[in-house]
DNA sequence: TAGTAATGTTAACAGCGTAAACATAGTATA
DNA sequence: TATACTATGTTTACGCTGTTAACATTACTA
């Protein structure tokens, strides 16, 4: 039994991850985090100053792998159009929403406030990046007006829609293929396309 | 001083809609709650089976603020046109979604689980209806299927709005206006017009 | 008027974030 | 190599939290 643990951190912090996703972030304690590591329940603030910066530690694994999967939607090896390559980005983006959805809310949720962890903030502007490569590319020449109303709305339209799509509130609505929202989803690769020509 | 309150649920909800708006929802406590209205901390369980009830509350009333906006934004006694008052619903809604973020954030904060407070259910999915009302008008004859898809793109655009508008994630694109999310902002009409045509 | 339901209080519990004081291990320096 | 210093761990303790159980008071109803 040796009294270093030697990469607490390291495992605090994906501990985090996993009770984060597993049970939403405000049923993970630094308690329960300290003991999953076999640790003292004090530990962790060898290594964060609070629980909020643990989790926006959390937070900001959670941009990052965002940024990756979309940075693989898009990769230009795919040799697809640069519009197969924003679609598959758009369906990137709506899948990491609702796989991880608790670790997604989490990113958006107030609790933390990324003005005071610069870090999370550049991860969070780091995907938000990815949109803007690919409209560039997509749009040659665009003014930056545009652009940056097109990156808005597109992102104004995922971010919604992860919102919307495993919640509960739907127009009351029959359609032949069932709700509304599953009508969206079935159907979400022209619902993105029509999305691109605003 | 009397052993019986009175009107203590009705007391204790406004107090906690003042706190949630205040300070947000996660800085909420029972026992804030019981002191000020000058009440023993265990009081409010006589009307709340727990806390969660008690914010389910605190939602429900924001989104019958919220239908409330929307219903006034779209009332046929302005003589606008249709288009003009699906316009200033859109406004109304993002207005409340600014004006009170934090009481926003609880209505969609994963806290509460809107299928365990059917009432709250109800509050949603009726501020939601007000949409479909107005695009049934603006559309006479749409398909429900279509009318089913806007009604989503819709709400998914205010909704992501909403949650972008006070982030601090932005595309890092220089306009002449400033940042791209203060050109949206300025730019809300005609952006709101253009995503009627998805 | 008696009995019961509604609504309040008090006391107690376990769990939480966090701070202070202390212990141990690894590292740099003399 | 001996010594100081720093990093990283533990123990203990504090006040706050949601919640339950047992009890007190008031209001309603037969």
């Amino acid at each position: 039994m040796k009294y270093h643990h030697g990469n607490l951190k390291e495992e605090l912090i994906s501990s985090a991850c996993k009770i984060c996703e597993a049970s939403g972030h405000d049923h993970m304690s630094l308690r329960s985090i300290a003991k999953e590591a076999s640790v003292s329940q004090t530990a962790p603030y060898r290594h964060f100053k609070t629980k909020e910066c643990l989790l926006a530690e959390v937070s900001k694994r959670g941009f990052e792998e965002l940024t990756e999967r979309l940075r693989a939607a898009t990769s230009e090896e795919s040799k697809a159009t640069a519009k197969d390559r924003f679609l598959e980005m758009g369906l990137a983006y709506l899948e990491f929403g609702l796989e991880k959805r608790k670790t997604y809310d989490l990113m958006h949720s107030p609790v933390i406030d990324k003005v005071e962890f610069p870090e999370l903030l550049d991860a969070a502007t780091g995907a938000f990046e990815e949109l803007v490569q690919i409209l560039k590319e997509l749009f040659p020449g665009i003014s930056e007006d545009l652009l940056g109303k097109k990156c808005i709305k597109f992102w104004a339209m995922m971010h919604g829609l992860v919102g919307l799509l495993d919640m509960k509130i739907e127009p009351e609505i029959d359609t032949n293929a069932g709700s509304a929202m599953s009508v969206v989803k079935d159907d979400f690769r022209s619902f993105l396309e029509e999305s691109l020509e605003i």
